[in-house]
DNA sequence: CTGGTTACAATAATAATATTTTGTAACTTT
DNA sequence: AAAGTTACAAAATATTATTATTGTAACCAG
């Protein structure tokens, strides 16, 4: 006989698929941070979470999943803040410079606040996991069509946009790249990151 | 009673210092290449050379001098290579461009054609060793001569030069910094570089 | 059928130990 | 004194056994 007070598809943690995956996440974090990301073991995870460590692999496909999870939900809310400068209305190549010093930002912050992370982080990207290259793609997109606006308003030339912007991405890449970014902590590069764009977008206003 | 048949001054092996140095510079070289920079044992560089492990600390301080030796001796021929460009009778824009793009050309070709010693060189740049600083600084006085001049001849903007070169140096770092040239490598990313490049001195030429 | 279980095999991390390699000292030769 | 030797201590590496973690399979409850 079917009792009716609990739903059908509802787990014996109480918890729905997104909430319990959600939460192991945030035991994830909480573990990276506490000791280290190489230390976290898929059985603590489980323990705290009162499961078996076997019942993880419903939510996630192996460990390294899990891993990259933590990474994915950051690049997420990097990927809304940038997106939250392009809707901004106002000049588009002051929403360049605001873009690129926000995505330079986002990393500072990280690899100073949550080493442990951005560390994970920075494997993940070394290994072209599909998430951060989806990251990067949608970075890309979004860069472009900063740079479409520009030229719409005439405060770019008329050029291929795709083109334009690799141009700041790669001349900007010193200052949100993972590695690099990690290896110039400690001095404080905003000042430096604008002259490059100040100098690349005037390059770029020009007609060739 | 002294003998006169020999130079009191030369070692028993028959070579000088110098020579010994650069011979041991190349066995480590080829140990290197043959097993990777991680498998190179003093103790073959020495008995390759004939003489015990010790002897070698006669003109090393210690084995990571050795190994440093290498990159510092390659690290000295683009020095001299870039050095040329510098030298060159023309256009001083044309010769910043010609000189990044020698670095580029320089770091692609040994990351693709001497991976081992790249690797190692890559090790001591990430350790900040005299030599390498040394190297940064040599190529930050060719750059900041190189952008002297170009403001004489009016092909840049007068401002600081210092901070011009710093500009050049990082809108350019993903082209030959030795993390990325690894990253990229495989993809021909010189027509890029170029028009980075093209943008930045456009940029810079103009009054701000 | 989903989210869970237990039991177990495969892998990976750790620890204990043996072996090499590195670096130093005291001494030799020219 | 410079360039080498041998002998040895210190440090790094490799080897092995042990233990822990991860991943899989077969099964169970709602």
């Amino acid at each position: 006989m079917k009792q009716l007070w609990y739903n059908k598809n509802m787990p014996r943690t109480g918890l729905n698929p997104s909430e319990i995956k959600e939460k192991a996440i945030d035991l994830t974090i909480a573990s990276m941070r506490k000791s280290g990301f190489e230390k976290v073991r898929l059985v603590d995870i489980a323990k705290e979470l009162g499961v078996s460590h076997a019942a993880l692999y419903a939510h996630f496909k192996d460990k390294s999943a899990l891993l990259d999870a933590v990474s994915e939900r950051w690049l997420m809310q990097i990927d809304k803040d940038l997106e939250a400068v392009c809707k901004k209305s106002k000049d588009p190549c002051e929403k360049i410079l605001q873009w690129v010093l926000t995505l330079h930002h986002a990393k500072v912050q990280k690899v100073s606040n949550d080493p442990e992370l951005y560390k994970a982080f920075n494997l993940s990207t070394a290994s072209e996991k599909p998430f951060t290259n989806r990251h990067l793609e949608i970075m890309h997109a979004q860069l472009t069509g900063l740079v479409r606006e520009a030229i719409a308003k005439k405060r770019l030339r008329n050029a291929d946009p795709e083109v334009m912007a690799s141009i700041i991405r790669e001349s900007t890449m010193s200052f949100h790249h993972p590695r690099l970014v990690a290896q110039y902590l400690g001095e404080k590069r905003e000042p430096l990151l604008r002259q490059v764009l100040e100098s690349v977008l005037k390059g770029l206003k020009l007609k060739s």
